[in-house]
DNA sequence: CGATGGCCTTGATATAGGTCAAACGGAAGC
DNA sequence: GCTTCCGTTTGACCTATATCAAGGCCATCG
């Protein structure tokens, strides 16, 4: 009923007791990126603990002290932003290959709940045995330097997001990314399931559930999309793009 | 061309007793925090450049290689992010200690303009040496991680500011964290210069400089504030947390 | 000195999205 | 098979903020 898009030899191709980074279909997404099969080894020592998640149990909470990194094996989470009040802001959403727990090496502690949205695997990567082996290990130093980039490159397109687009704009761009990123996890990147509800998906992009249901219904409305409760599916993502604002792509 | 080894304050230190992380003011703040004395030399030389820029000038732009990382000496500058069709969103207001560029090291190019917004000076710290030295130098290592994951977790604050506050919070937010910056300089937390424009404001905080300018009129009529243009004094700290703890409408 | 131009303030009006409310649909349990 | 519940859809109305417009202030420059 859920993860009907299971390439051979993914992580959730189960049957495997005891699964490596050396072996993982996700290995080049993930954390070990670059490392040639020597060094490799190394990696799969360090990364010796894997835990799994029910849906709605949480990987961390703010405050927790850090211990490890987690790179997610298999399953879809979300990062909660809290505020004194009550608000809670999600400020991510996460798949196979993300590696989870960067808020938490400034302070020593976690800045921000991260809770599965579906069951999950998730890899543990204790921190401190990290940054000592990626002193020996240069390209698995400059991976985690990469990774901890591109979360704040992402968070600068989320703020572009957030500051300077319009609610269609917010929803399109949300809707061409989860495609580039299960297209980049070897899934449809034009059908697939939403993992999180209406509400989670208008936290992220600073609306109300009532408006990502009417934009969402807009869209199948234009022909754009079509959207049966989780399932989705992009029907035109050229024009999802022209609603971004995006250049066409020339290659398709 | 300078700093070559060469201990601060001895005769062949060319007279700038500031030239040097050594010596310098900030560098408890900046990137060689909690490096001890010996291996200072070592970062020392590796941040050997430095850079002058004039109001308006830019440190870097979108898509220039990645070179080097920067940090602020003096002066204050803006981040940008750029969507095609012009539109811009400013990502981050950035002063002394502050180190920039980070941006860029997922993908070696740089994902946003940073300008100047006064006359600046900063250091240029080549990145290849950085990644080197940072090995052999586990606080330094240790240092640039936990720069890196700042940034995340000032990121996740802009979006919950963007994605759930109101305008009055907003700006609430974002005069308290100047005042904060400025106190953890060693400057006055009531009283300071904005250095930005009513627009550059209200980029970053998803606002129209109209609504700005309003907002700091009202905090002004309620006492909260001065403001005589760029002058800003805050008169009442303990209201303005207040106003950026407000939860909204709960009771009825 | 007076003119110029960039910023800022303030008012009037418009609107995107929020809020409130009602009803619907699948999924899970009885 | 029926009920319940959560998530969703849709409609009607409301409000915070944007937009448009006019004028003001200060620094700069001729």
């Amino acid at each position: 009923m859920e993860n009907h898009h299971v390439p051979p030899g993914s992580p959730l191709d189960r049957g495997h007791p005891h699964v490596a980074c050396s072996s993982c279909s996700l290995r080049e997404l993930c954390l070990p990126a670059g490392i040639d099969a020597r060094d490799m080894e190394r990696v799969d020592s360090l990364v010796n603990h894997r835990r799994k998640l029910r849906r709605g149990e949480h990987l961390y909470r703010a405050g927790a002290p850090l211990v490890s990194l987690y790179a997610i094996r298999s399953g879809t989470m979300k990062s909660c932003v809290l505020h004194e009040d009550g608000r809670e802001q999600v400020a991510g959403f996460h798949m196979m290959g993300d590696l989870l727990g960067l808020d938490a090496i400034g302070g020593g502690r976690h800045m921000c709940d991260t809770v599965a949205l579906e069951d999950c695997e998730v890899c543990e990567i204790p921190f401190s045995g990290l940054e000592q082996l990626s002193r020996e290990l240069p390209p698995l130093q400059h991976q985690l330097h990469r990774i901890m980039s591109r979360e704040i490159v992402r968070d600068y397109g989320v703020m572009l997001l957030l500051g300077s687009m319009k609610a269609e704009e917010r929803l399109a761009a949300f809707l061409l990314n989860l495609s580039q990123r299960f297209a980049t996890r070897g899934y449809s990147a034009s059908e697939f399931n939403l993992r999180m509800t209406r509400e989670e998906i208008g936290s992220y992009l600073g609306l109300k559930l009532e408006t990502i249901s009417r934009v969402l219904s807009r869209f199948q409305q234009d022909g754009v999309i079509e959207v049966h409760h989780k399932h989705l599916r992009i029907s035109d993502a050229e024009r999802l793009r022209a609603i971004l604002g995006q250049a066409p792509t020339s290659d398709g």
